[in-house]
Formats: C-alpha cells, structure tokens, sequence
DNA sequence: TCTCTGCTCAC
DNA sequence: CAAGTGAGCAGAGAC
C-alpha cells in the first residue's frame, strides 16, 4: 500500500471522538408521528387482507398474499423456498393490489422508525450530547471505511420521509454549520483514469453530464436529443458497467427484454473501448496474479477467479473488475482526509471533520472559516489523487445535514 | 441467547 | 445463476 492507513489512525480517532450532534426532540416528535402512521396503516392492512397478522413477517405475508388472497399464479420464491416478498415484487402488485401497497408503505415506516428514528436519539452519549460511530478502516473487501453502532454511513436521503432523518443532524452550535462536500460521480471518473478510456476522459474534460453523454452516444444523438428516458437507461449502463454488468442484470433493472440489453452493452463498449479493454485486462491480471490492486496499490485476492463453478467465477470476475474502480475511489478519498485533517490541525482551525461517507467529507465548520475551510476541503479532496481527468466537488453548507447537500 | 433469513437503508 | 460495497432491523427457529 502507499501507505494512507498508517496516518488515517488519527483522523478516524479524532472523527469518533468528535461526534455529531443530533437533535434529539425532532427525532423523538418525529417517532410519534411515523407511529401514528403505522397504526393507520396496520387497521387498513388488516380490512384489506381480512385477518390480522404480523406485517412485520415476511412469511406470514407471503402465507395471505399468495395462499389466502392469491394475488399471482405463479409467485417468485426465495432462495430457501418462501414466497418473495420484497420491494421489486411488492411494487409490481401494487397497481392490481391495495394491500402490497400499504405494505410498501408500511414497511418504508417502520423501517425508518425502527432503524434510525428511535435508535439515533438512544446512541447520544450523555458525556457529549453527540452521537459517535466506530469507523473500521480494514475491513471491507475494497478498502472502504465501513461505520457501525451506529451506521452513520446509511442514513436516509432518497425519499421525502427519510429526509426528515437527515435535517436532525445539525451543526454543534449557533457559530457553526454543517459543510458537506462531494465527491461528483467518482467512481465513473475513476474508471475513466484507470482505463484511459479517450471518450470517456473527454466527457469529464467537457464537463457535460456523464449520463446523458453516455446516452447520446450508445443511442448515436446530439446531447440536445437526448431524452429523459434514454439518460434514464444510460444511468443504469454507467453504474452496471462499474459492478460487471451482465446482459440479464441490466435487462431486469431496465425492464427490457435481455437481447435489447445486449444491444445496449454492445453499444456501449463500441462507443468506450477503452473500458472494455480495461474490463478483459484486469480479469486477466486476476487470473494470472490471483489478485487485483487499487491506485495505491490496495490488493484483493481473488481466489475464486479459477472455480470450476461459472457463477462463482464469474462473480470473481464482477469483482476483479469493480474493486479497482471502488478501491482506488476509497484509496482517493482517504488521502483527502488525512491531507485535510493536517491542515485543520497545522492552521489550528475550530472547524472539524465529522463524518465520510464513501464519496463524502461531512465537517462542523465555524463561521469565521468558512472561506478557509472550504477552500481547503476543495483543494484536498480534488487533489489526493494526480489522475488524468478533471475531478468536481460539490459543497453546500446548511444548519442540518440535509440543507447542507 | 444465538444464528440465519429476508428485507431495506446508504454509496 | 444473473450489478459492486456495507450495517442493522424483526421474525423464526435452534439450543
């Protein structure tokens, strides 16, 4: 390794030990309110379905939706033999069946109530009045930090309710806000270094949206005819091609028949070919060295690259692909934090590093530094790594974590 | 009490 | 079989 996890100890112990303040009466009001909801939602589950049950089972409601209700012919099973019962096949029946949609939100609920809403406010340590997480630096598979008791690495963003969540992680006091500051789309710019992939490095270059370039080229457009639709689906190539997509998987996230799926990765790999050379190189080193490396010179062993079993196989083959792509972003944004963290110290700024989660530095910065900080965590964060792509990073500042995004 | 399963939250 | 990395909840069943 280049050596960043030696000098990492110290921000992550100074990141643990900070914390991050919460407001706990928000939660705790908040709480009251998504129970309000649940109980609505139970009574309505429980007419719909004609019997009360435990929602709560995945079994129990597999057990009314299939056998009692026979929603569906032929339902999808799990792997141990259940029926299914998860969001994609939930979604599906919502539109025929009132009862999977009040499931669905059911389950969104009480997944945020019994997850963070009632959790966070019981993680306040009483000695700070702030909520500190473990980081663990050597844990993941990538090199990712991994954050636990509790996960501040998970918390909600993607629907209105989650965000409420968010807007409850607010700045230490009245002289500070919160400064989060972004990563955009690092993985896809990292690829773009690591392959060298010309068109790809000159989408960055032109600094026009990734997506919709992707999609004006698989689909042979001008940027301006590119429709949502099409960026939609050229959103789903870009993120499936940095996980070693397969024609199958893209086919069931796009909904298209597999054969137009295939057309679609063709497509894109006539248009990157430089990704696609990257893809069979570094499967190859996999094979030949039994292991694949970061920029830093991270290494993951991937034993299971010569098994006889092809999904196995293949999956170590996903992996060898991925892990240099998420690890080298892992390795980019940890050097960030040790280089932004020795200069908070150097220029005995108040400010403070509180929070990374994976593409993002979160900071209690003070008022007075705002220029500083900011001009700081900029310039750390963009130049970590020298590669061969411009590199953005998107900052906002706000009292809440969610004003700050 | 412990472990596994199914599910869902994030990047 | 089938898109990568994680954590944590409740239910279910073994002990």
């Amino acid at each position: 390794m280049g050596e960043c996890e030696n000098p990492l100890v110290h921000v992550l112990v100074d990141m643990e030990a900070e914390g991050i303040r919460i407001d706990r009466t928000a939660l705790e009001d908040y709480s009251v309110r998504l129970g309000d909801e649940i109980a609505t939602l139970e009574k309505s589950i429980y007419a719909v379905a004609g019997v009360e049950f435990n929602i709560a089972s995945p079994k129990q409601l597999g057990e009314i939706l299939f056998d009692r209700l026979k929603v569906e012919a032929r339902p999808k099973k799990t792997r141990t033999g259940q029926y299914a019962t998860n969001e994609q096949v939930l979604t599906r029946l919502a539109h025929e069946h009132e009862l999977a949609a009040l499931v669905l939100e059911y389950r969104a609920c009480q997944k945020l109530k019994s997850t963070y809403v009632d959790t966070l406010p019981d993680a306040i340590r009483a000695e700070t009045g702030r909520v500190h997480t473990t980081f663990s630096q050597a844990v993941t598979a990538t090199g990712r930090l991994q954050s636990q008791n509790p996960n501040l690495q998970n918390i909600p963003i993607r629907t209105e309710r989650g965000r409420e969540i968010r807007r409850a992680f607010i700045a230490r006091d009245e002289n500070y806000v919160l400064l989060s500051a972004d990563y955009s789309q690092i993985e896809l710019r990292v690829m773009a270094a690591i392959s060298g992939d010309e068109a790809l490095k000159q989408t960055f270059l032109d600094g026009v949206d990734v997506h919709t370039a992707t999609a004006a080229r698989v689909n042979e457009v001008e940027i301006d005819a590119v429709t949502s639709e099409m960026r939609r689906q050229a959103k789903m190539v870009n993120f499936g091609i940095i996980y070693g997509i397969s024609a199958f998987g893209l086919s069931q996230r796009l909904g298209i028949p597999r054969s137009e799926a295939a057309d679609i990765i063709e497509a894109y790999f006539l248009k990157y070919p430089g990704v696609k050379t990257y893809m069979d190189r570094t499967v190859e080193e996999a094979r030949k060295n039994g292991f694949v490396t970061t920029v830093l010179g991270r290494r993951r062993s991937l034993p299971d690259i010569h098994s006889r079993n092809a999904t196995t196989r293949q999956g170590a083959e996903r992996n060898a692909i991925n892990t240099p792509i998420q690890g080298s972003a892992a390795d980019m944004i940890k050097l960030a934090m040790i280089r932004i963290h020795g200069e908070l110290c150097r220029r005995e700024l108040k400010s403070r590093m509180l929070l990374q989660v994976h593409d993002e530095l979160v900071f209690d910065m003070h008022k007075t530094e705002r220029d500083e900080v900011r001009a700081l965590v900029s310039d750390g964060m963009r130049e970590a790594l020298d590669l061969d792509v411009p590199i953005v990073v998107e900052m906002g500042e706000g009292d809440n974590w969610l004003d700050a995004h």
